[in-house]
DNA sequence: CATTGTTACACAACATTGTTATGCAAACTG
DNA sequence: CAGTTTGCATAACAATGTTGTGTAACAATG
């Protein structure tokens, strides 16, 4: 009674196809045919493990949440909270400059299905926290040291955008990124020579040399 | 030899369609036969008046900045230069807000053609320059003043980005918005507690009251 | 081991997209 | 008024996502 049972790694090597030609050549060259072609299959495989073309997007944003993830997590652990703070915040600039089509899909297109990116919120609101709890940003109510969360989120997925746009030059992103991000941290605490040390200090140290490819 | 002329009101009344159409029903549904009947005419009227429906875009985002330039020039004219650069950043989000499937058009999606939207940043830049001009903003060198206009458009475009996106809830914009900018603003000059009047004076007298309607 | 039922998926058809022929009527030129 | 040039309505075409149709493979059962 039980049929030909589905090929999980059929599955994923859609996806990872998916994910190959999104980047190489962007969100037109990802059709159908294309997709079962450069997987090897017929098109009939992408209506059964995924019931429509829809259902591969979501697979490959969620696809790419994960990647970033793991890029984010790569990210030196530093004794400094605030210098952390800006380093995951260039490791979040880096990504997405490197993956722009999927930062595209991630976060620039509206889709119906709930897509959990919240969960790279999450970590900023805890790299926030972790800052106010070492004295190095002001300890205020939880719902305005997550307004600075908002703020940081801001910052970065605006460069990102711009960026991406092409409305920004990328080869000035890391001086603008630096100098506001020490504007905002210095606002957030009571110490601005130490908030301008950090920032340095994640600058100099944990910029990613050159743009992270999102393997 | 002279034959029947174009007619410029077939022109303009396809983009005004195309407008609305993508106002009120999104991108995908702006297609050429959707937009020739929504236009009273038929699809060979848009290949005359533009090539392709590329054209169309392009027509339709040209059409988007002079409104959003006409938006903002609407801003009252007050005399205090670091509120108008508050009360012209809410404005441009109220814009955003008002007509999301335009913004995005206009600043989210990539395309060939040399758009200009960068008369919005001249303004900004300009708008920067009065604040230092006026002695309320460091005097720095010129580079650096035009980074703190690419910081506010960051912010602003970001804020947008984020709330269309759907992944910041619109209600807080504006609370997220007066702290960030009071924040940057405090960096920019000398003297916080007049940054912080000049937001509070934006933000009570300029912020708009309903999402202003592109028209 | 043969049978049988179920499922993955190759192939081909269908609706809808942007775009391109085709044709005709209108309007300006002489 | 004749001629020609252009606007645009109609219809055809390639490519898209999606849905039938059929076949082969696999697991369970006798």
């Amino acid at each position: 009674m039980s049929p030909k049972p589905a090929d999980p790694a059929v599955r994923t090597g859609l996806i990872e196809a998916a994910a190959r030609v999104l980047a190489e050549e962007g969100p037109k060259a990802l059709t159908t045919r294309r997709l079962a072609h450069e997987a090897g299959t017929s098109t009939m495989a992408v209506y059964t493990y995924f019931g429509s073309m829809d259902e591969v997007w979501h697979a490959v944003r969620k696809e790419g949440f994960a990647r970033l993830v793991a890029h984010l997590d790569a990210t030196a652990d530093l004794t400094d909270p605030v210098a952390g703070l800006a380093a995951g915040g260039a490791a979040y600039l880096a990504n997405g400059l490197a993956n722009p089509h999927l930062y595209r899909a991630m976060f620039l297109e509206r889709h119906e299905g709930p897509d959990a990116g919240n969960d790279t919120f999450q970590r900023l609101v805890d790299a926030v926290r972790r800052c106010v709890e070492a004295g190095r940003f002001r300890q205020v109510e939880p719902i305005r040291s997550l307004g600075w969360a908002v703020q940081l989120w801001t910052m970065r997925h605006g460069m990102v955008s711009l960026a991406i746009a092409e409305l920004l030059p990328a080869e000035h992103l890391p001086l603008h990124f630096a100098d506001m991000s020490q504007c905002l941290f210095v606002g957030y605490g009571d110490d601005p020579e130490a908030a301008r040390r950090s920032v340095d200090l994640a600058m100099r140290d944990h910029w990613p040399a050159e743009p992270a490819n999102a393997s």
